[in-house]
DNA sequence: TTTAGCACTCTCGGCTCGAGACTGCTAACC
DNA sequence: GGTTAGCAGTCTCGAGCCGAGAGTGCTAAA
């Protein structure tokens, strides 16, 4: 994936560098005569145009019709990411600021995801997208049964890490709240830090009530632990579709569809995303046979806890994309909500 | 709102609902003779000019320019829908697949509503939007607390109703599992079915804990009670990208950062729909002054149990909609949830 | 009241054409 | 050898023009 990127010299690399920055800018083909003039190097935009020549033979650029400026392929915007843009922080004014919005919503934990959706399309210019941490290994910690109506009960489960998951749960005959309590008592001192299986293997010793609701936890554990159950929020939808390649044009909407609906997305992130922490991954163009994306790029990262829980973040441009903000902007959230859940997950 | 609806000959309506009814197929101006030919009437096209020449008049038709066919109004389709479309039920096959697919989800409340919001989109063919219930009046029914790690501990928080929420607690000091639960015990016993301004008013005469802990509480419930603390589920945003008239224009972005953006929801529905449950309000082309609607057109309805818990869910698309249909969609999948929500919140 | 016929109007796609934007090349220059 | 000025060549893009086609409004007859 990462192979035959052709050595460039300095001056090949300073180029593309200027010139994707510039084509970031305008949507536009590049001109060499516009290179020169705006970054006033030193040289003439015949030296330029030589330079561009070179860098076109290789792959890194492209003229869209003989008399158009230049404007990068994706083996160039491959290279720009993997050899220009360096391992840039975000600014600290932002930082403070992206770090003072989590905090003041440091207690309500799905409510950093929806913070985190907003801040990456914001700070990134992008639809961004977050999904919800899913537990590596869903180990039980508490359970609570409430009576609500009838033969309804509410039946609110805390997993170990503080995940909180609710049902509605209809039993054979109307239930007292005392006899729930006892039964909740009952299987709480039971299944203790216990997963899924045991969970289950625990069910069979038990009355039918109990029986019932550990068959019950046993199958939302398991649920918790698959990624289809996550919640994914979404941002910045509308924004992206301001940007001039996407004006109404059929790549964008496929693009976004991708993000809207769930079967594209789990096989997505699955196959696109390494399961490790802390790097921070771009795909452009599609990279992986990815038709609907072919026109876009994405910069995505997992975050949580490594081997225990994880959800995965990112976000979603055309590929003409500011990559060197982006990448920061995710690698900072990421860490940051990481660092989070570390603080408060872990016990 | 609802003024100055002129009366028409039955023959006028009629062709005013067929005109209606080809223009939302084709999304093509239709001519008088495409009307004749493919609903054959026992007229000539120029008995049909004849009154589409009065409708024009009245204000119902407009022709986008001198040799083009008619398509309606905003005034065409208020009357269409006012006068014409019937209170039409679902098709049986319909509502069976819907319910049946309500009946899969019904021990998932979340799930009630993401389930909603797919069906609109798809059975109505637009963007569709569902808020999650608000609690009218919240009361207190039990309290959790479990310690997690340092001076870390969760709170989860069920209401009357089942709608259950959790935040993380920072203590000044690290309690033991123990002094949680006596706690949560206290609580419990002292605030059951408490208003937010009674769970406060008890918080003054309570040791250092629970004094933080009732606090907290008291203000969660009334957040609950706020609109804005609902979460909202959407679909079918790509889908309806694919309507012609938003095909790359600037109209269709603006209306969907309507749904996207949250400030303006909030604004929208408290506006826009009347509190009762049970009735469909259909909003045509923003007429209440929004100027980012103005080429669409909103069919909504609240959801839930009358001045105690409701909900929103709406279908957003393009004035040329299929009203009968969009309607007959939105109540039904409305009253479906309203009476699951009877069956399963009240007690 | 309905209808056939017809003149009239307006859009839409295709076409041409010239201006403008850049390039690639060549030959001179440092 | 690398760099640069100059220039011919190529391609796009928007404007303007034109004819075909669609659909109307009107009129006069049934």
């Amino acid at each position: 994936m990462f192979d035959n990127l052709e050595a460039l010299s300095d001056r090949q690399e300073l180029l593309l560098g200027l010139l994707i920055r510039e084509y970031v800018e305008t949507a536009q083909p590049v001109a060499s005569k516009s290179i020169v003039d705006r970054f006033n190097l030193g040289v003439s935009s015949a030296t330029v145009r030589n330079e561009l020549v070179t860098l076109t033979e290789k792959g890194y650029l492209r003229q869209p019709h003989t008399s158009a400026g230049r404007e990068p392929t994706e083996a160039g915007y491959r290279y720009f990411v993997q050899r220009i843009v360096g391992e840039n922080e975000l600014p600290l004014a932002e930082r403070r600021t992206i770090s003072h919005q989590f905090y003041q919503a440091r207690r309500d934990v799905d409510e950093w995801m929806r913070l985190a959706a907003s801040v990456l399309a914001q700070h990134a210019h992008g639809a961004s997208l977050v999904t919800s941490p899913q537990q590596f290994k869903a180990r039980f910690k508490h359970l609570e049964l409430i009576s609500t109506q009838g033969r309804m009960a509410l039946l609110v489960l805390v997993l170990q890490g503080g995940e909180v998951r609710q049902q509605i749960l209809t039993l054979t005959e109307t239930p007292s709240q005392e006899s729930l309590s006892e039964a909740a008592r009952h299987i709480n001192a039971l299944c203790e830090r216990l997963d899924s299986d045991a969970v289950l293997a625990k069910s069979g010793q038990l009355p039918s009530l109990q029986q019932e609701v550990t068959r019950l936890i046993a199958e939302m554990m398991r649920k918790a632990e698959a990624f289809s159950a996550g919640e994914v929020f979404r941002d910045g939808i509308t924004a992206v579709l301001n940007e001039p390649e996407f004006a109404g044009s059929e790549s964008a909407r496929q693009a976004l569809r991708v993000l809207e609906e769930r079967s594209y997305l789990e096989g997505f992130l699955a196959k696109a995303i390494s399961p490790t922490i802390g790097g921070v991954q771009v795909v452009i163009g599609g990279e992986n046979s990815w038709q609907e994306l072919k026109e876009c790029s994405m910069v995505l990262s997992r975050y949580g806890i490594a081997g225990y829980t994880t959800g995965a973040m990112g976000v979603l441009g055309p590929q003409r994309m500011a990559y060197g903000r982006t990448i920061s902007t995710v690698r900072y959230v990421a860490g940051l909500m990481s660092d989070m859940m570390v603080e408060i997950y872990s016990e």
